[in-house]
DNA sequence: CTTGACATACGAATTAATTAGTACTAACAA
DNA sequence: TTGTTAGTACTAATTAATTCGTATGTCAAG
């Protein structure tokens, strides 16, 4: 079966990197971490986290008064998924030229590279 | 609130792909185009390609009765915006994760990164 | 028991993105 | 000359993303 097309908004993507980066996360705690950064309302972070759990990207348990959120998903499947609809979406699902694009950029070099392949051989 | 994009949305970038393959395209040719893939209305093209304009990704001039549309950027300089975009929003800034995740997932072999670190070598 | 802190539920307001309808205009063909 | 065609301008409707206010409930301290 192929994978579901996973797209996170922008702050969507935020906030789901709070609740990956904790493992689990009330709404206060990823309110006070998006504090640090801009203002926002607390009754806005508790939306958008019940729109992500609606979503199906978190799922969420009583801890005490409060509600506790996880992750439904591995940051990497979503993350996948987000590479994907970017590279159908911009280069019609070929990588090589994102690539391209990434070299003479000079974003990534022929370091990088070599770099990068002996070590996903090693994790295999 | 939704913020505004700075990067060319869905739509738009499905209209500047076909301006940049033809170097320059009436609202009429690229309706055309578009009407091969789906149902759209000519005055739905036509109020993307002012938005376009109105942005500052398409310029236009007078041709007989029809306005024609002419790039404002090269196609590189744009897409190179939208990866930098992408990558400051999902992996902060670095091309890294992306390149482990493209190479993990098989979207890019290690012969593929050889052959483009020499392609984008010789074209210096 | 009352009050304050903290949590959720619900709904509304704002802005962006997308689509398309209607009115008007100029050229052109009959 | 008159009706048809092809174009633009203007306006509006719809959906999604984002933000936040108000109402309400519960628990715990005084």
């Amino acid at each position: 079966m192929r994978p579901r097309h996973n797209t996170l908004t922008p702050q969507e993507l935020e906030i789901m990197k709070l609740v990956w980066q904790r493992g689990a996360a009330t709404v206060r705690d990823v309110y006070e971490a998006l504090l640090e950064r801009r203002k926002i309302a607390y009754t806005s972070v508790m939306t958008m986290m019940k729109i992500l759990e609606t979503k199906g990207y978190l799922k969420k348990r009583r801890q005490d008064r409060a509600f506790l959120y996880r992750p439904a998903h591995s940051k990497n499947q979503i993350i996948g998924g987000m590479i994907r609809e970017f590279i159908d979406r911009v280069f019609n699902g070929s990588a090589q030229p994102l690539l391209v694009h990434l070299v003479k950029s000079r974003r990534l070099r022929e370091k990088d590279l070599q770099k990068i392949v002996r070590l996903v051989e090693e994790s295999e």
